[in-house]
DNA sequence: TTATATAACTAAAGCGTTTTAGTAATATTT
DNA sequence: AAATATTACTAAAACGCTTTAGTTATATAA
């Protein structure tokens, strides 16, 4: 049988407030009483109910962090950021897990805010208002969170890397090495990161003149297989059909994508170049080593946590911080200059 | 301003009993004030606190998972099990990570107790009772908890593979292709799954009799880094002291050690076996798609969490289940015949 | 010494639910 | 129509803390 503040309180002959005071380590009580108390406390292991805490307080020492996909190596480390830091600062963290469904994203909130999480940190599925409809909620009631991505025209705190400069740069490499048939293995269409980095591969084809080919251009699923299938198919086309780069929205897509280019005995990065996008801890073990944009992951997942814990210890005025991480471009072995055909 | 249900009864002209009988769903008021209250309750959006119904209710609805390292692919895989399973049946899921160091895996059990979550799944540190000194604390307070491992001579509710059959397979796959000096790179000493595997190890030398030498017993860190650090140092020795394949502990762990000889010019696997463990996807995309054990991540959290959920749900009896997931000897490219020499 | 300030202590209300036990209203039997 | 069973409803206690406001004891000042 679990103890009480009121066991506490009667087996050291003070009042529930006395021990409460001792508890949380404040005046009022006399050195010798607070010792007495301590030693029963001590004595029976007692441990306060943090759920009657939270709710006289108002305050749970938790917040919810909310990614896309539970087993991607780029989530976990933005976990890894999110709970280093969350734990250091006495927060422990809810996990939520929206696999990339609106439904469940706004689920997974309702869940939390009912669970009075102290805060949230949310990779959004859409960052279009329209659509992420739990947005408007988040903002009317003043929960406190923070966006991992963008949401532009609104003030709301977040952090991220440029994805549409990152992509730029990218695609800008894939195109002074010569290509010019450069395909796009994008994310889901409404993704604020896809959409992006779909944008950076605009700007960087039309500032160097070179026509966009809508069929060059894809959406895949979150898992390797998808891009795999995607990639199978269109390079089993006629050759002048093929791109001779591929530019994907992440490190999965891009293995994918390898993948199936050795299945059907296409060189990289000889006869095709493949670009990534997150730099992965495995990008450089591959069999090809992964040229990838390094999105410092664990660095965006501490600084999402100490914005939101910004946010959450700012009672009253209004905090609005758009943090930017520095990417960098990484060139390892998948990407050559591009055949002259 | 938040609103409460004192709120909604107010707003609807009944009582706060009537509420919270609609709110669950629960016999005791007529249709029509049950719809009149679902009216106001829809119209303002109230959403019942679930602090104040856990503080009444005695469950929180939510599970505490405490895994080794965020960053390891097989326990993310295992998070997704445990994610998936306890989304499924309603739970929540608040996320602790040791990082291997024994406070901190006793300070997470605490403040989780302490957030009173119904359950915990706690892949621990150390399995050795003595040392696992959170266990009685569990056991004499009766937490319900399952163990990601085994822990000998307990009614302890674990779920795991059988790690000493699935090393001692390992091992005898490399015995088998001819090889004698084979090294092991092992993990914390203490950690149970670390210990089960070296019996493996010793099992399948011993059967074979092949003497065993010490030297070529490794404990390695929890990162790629640290495996690679030792693998140099070993296989910079003279030939003859250096061994012919080496059995890690986990895939990480095979990644360093590839890595180093790759480094030393050693080619894998003519000239040195390198076999994992856990079998992470990554293994198969790897520059030397990675022989392994086939532990299956996932399908441990899912069964771990149903385990928990019984176990939480049945006030009263005692369970007491050992569930042994199969496991399979994966082959491929990082083993061969050894050199006779 | 008395008056006053300070320190030590505590009773009770409050946080937002559920549930028990009771009352009032309605339906069913006789 | 009266007696009884059933249904609808609600007041209040309980869950385990914190905190406010008040009381009592002690220390300081006059």
């Amino acid at each position: 049988m679990k103890l009480t503040i009121v066991d506490i309180a009667k087996l050291s002959n003070v009042s529930v407030s006395a021990v409460s005071i001792v508890l949380n380590n404040k005046p009022g009580v006399s050195e010798k009483t607070r010792e007495k108390v301590l030693k029963v406390i001590e004595k029976y292991n007692y441990n306060p109910n943090q759920i009657a805490q939270s709710l006289a307080l108002k305050e749970t020492k938790s917040i919810g962090l909310i990614i896309k996909e539970i087993d991607n190596p780029h989530f976990a480390k933005v976990m890894k950021g999110v709970y280093d830091t969350a734990s250091e600062f006495g927060y422990s963290v809810l996990l939520g897990s929206s696999e990339l469904k609106a439904e469940k994203e706004a689920e997974i909130i309702n869940t939390m805010l009912s669970k009075r999480v102290d805060g949230l940190i949310i990779s959004p599925i859409q960052n279009d208002v329209r659509n992420f409809i739990s947005l408007a909620n988040l903002m009317s009631n003043n929960i406190s969170f923070v966006i991992l991505g963008m949401i532009d025209n609104y003030t709301v705190n977040s952090v991220d890397i440029d994805n549409r400069k990152a992509a730029y740069e990218a695609v800008i490499h894939l195109i002074k090495l010569g290509h010019k048939k450069i395909a796009y293995f994008g994310g889901p269409p409404h993704s604020g990161h896809a959409q992006k980095r779909l944008l950076g591969y605009q700007n960087a084809m039309n500032e160097n003149l070179i026509p966009i080919n809508e069929e060059l251009i894809f959406t895949v699923g979150p898992n390797i297989e998808d891009s795999y299938n995607i990639a199978i198919e269109l390079f089993s086309k006629d050759i002048e059909k093929r791109p001779t780069a591929v530019f994907c929205y992440n490190d999965l897509a891009a293995i994918g994508v390898i993948n199936a280019l050795e299945k059907l005995n296409i060189k990289v990065p000889e006869d095709v170049s493949v670009f990534g996008f997150d730099n992965i801890d495995f990008g450089k073990y591959l069999k090809f080593p992964l040229s990838t944009i390094d999105m410092p992951a664990y660095q965006i997942g501490e600084n999402a946590t100490k914005l939101l814990l910004k946010v959450i210890q700012s009672k009253g005025e209004i905090i609005n911080e758009k943090v930017i991480i520095e990417h960098k471009v990484v060139k390892r072995n998948t990407c050559a200059i591009a055949k002259s055909n």
